[in-house]
DNA sequence: CAGAGGGATAAGGATAATCCTTAGAGGCAT
DNA sequence: ATGCCTCTAAGGATTATCCTTATCCCTCTG
């Protein structure tokens, strides 16, 4: 064997790190170097110890993975990140998948798949839970056959607005947490459901939870 | 050592199973039975091993945790249960508690701690997580206070018009669906959110997902 | 460098949902 | 039997949403 690989895992949930971490001690090309429980801790983990591979949470309290992704793809290009999600929404995977993440897999996986994802991103390989797949698949296909709705990312400020209604905000309070007219803010909001396809509040709460702009 | 504390774990997350049986191998005095990934299959496995304490997820496909939880209570009365939720909603608390669990544990606790709990539940004591205790205490001290808004359950049909508001349904799909009036559910809607103090739709939807009325 | 395109801002008017009050019918318990 | 609670429902006042249109500003591109 060359070297074993470094990882440094991320989640909140202290008892799932903990099983990880039990679970990788019987991989002998795979160590564990370090564990965060927040986006920020990841952060500086990656800084400090400059790991092969890590393994990170997308839902985690104080940061949204796919901003950590982002930084820490940009900052640290010789790191490669494997996601893991709860959830599959179609519009949620492109995002990771524009991080040059190098795979993203879902919680309920078994391990035998983590680990494998973790040797294949060293190798250079992309890899995603089965039904991710699919629903890759099936969202090219969609962009193939309608061109014209294939960019569906949030702006910046769309993404304040739906952080702001799905914590339970009404029109008028997000637009002055905001400081502009509640005009604007159904602009934006109508905006926000054109791009989701999602037309009510419940689905959008939804969608922003499974996007990290909010907890349930 | 008298005997091993038998356990069964129900998850519907696989790599968090297993690497909770990794971590139990280190433990003499627990072993882990069975293995269950949703409400229908623990139930079958408890029927079939009849193990000494279960820990369960509440949020699973199939099955409301809470559901799972009073059905074992009550047909298997020395099968001892221990609740992990990634929630911590004061009333949501209340309902488990109800339902004769012998522990209720954040996914965000340690290994000790649930190692811990389950021997708890197995001398008869109830382990509640930290965050939890307090939000207990307060609501102990809430009833004290305001003895009137105590009683703050749902009635099956308002828990039945939640889940389809929950799900995306505007107020006349509701009416639709159950055959009503729309007007009486309004009626039905401005009821649990006096019960619930949640006063928009975002807000709802969030309690739904952690009563298990509904999925992300 | 000028025009195209997209994001952020906003208003007006028509439509629809929500809020608040009131109320009857039926079940269940003391 | 007389409360008490749940489910049902309506009327009228208030408020939010939907749809269209429009301006300003920035950036990208020919």
């Amino acid at each position: 064997m060359d070297k074993t690989i470094r990882v440094v895992i991320a989640d909140d949930h202290k008892v799932f790190l903990e099983g990880l971490c039990s679970l990788v001690k019987d991989e002998s090309d795979i160590e564990i170097v370090g564990k965060a429980a927040s986006g920020v801790e990841l952060l500086e983990l990656v800084d400090e110890l400059r790991p092969d591979v890590v393994i990170s949470d997308i839902s985690m309290p104080d940061m949204n993975g796919i901003v950590a992704a982002q930084k820490i793809t940009q900052d640290f290009p010789d790191t490669r990140i494997i996601a893991l999600s709860m959830h599959k929404d179609r519009q949620f995977v492109r995002e990771i998948l524009k991080t040059n993440a190098y795979g993203f897999l879902l919680k309920d996986c078994c391990f035998d798949e983590l680990a494998n994802a973790v040797r294949a991103a060293m190798a250079g390989e992309i890899c995603l839970s089965e039904p991710l797949r699919d629903s890759v698949v099936m969202d090219y296909i969609g962009t193939l056959r309608n061109p014209k709705d294939e960019e569906v990312a949030l702006s910046v400020r769309e993404s304040e607005v739906l952080k702001l209604i799905a914590e339970g905000n009404s029109t008028k309070e997000v637009a002055e947490q905001l400081c502009i007219s509640a005009k604007t803010v159904e602009t934006h909001r109508r905006q926000i459901m054109q791009k989701t396809k999602y037309s009510n509040i419940a689905e959008l709460t939804k969608y922003a939870i499974r996007c990290g702009l909010t907890t349930v």
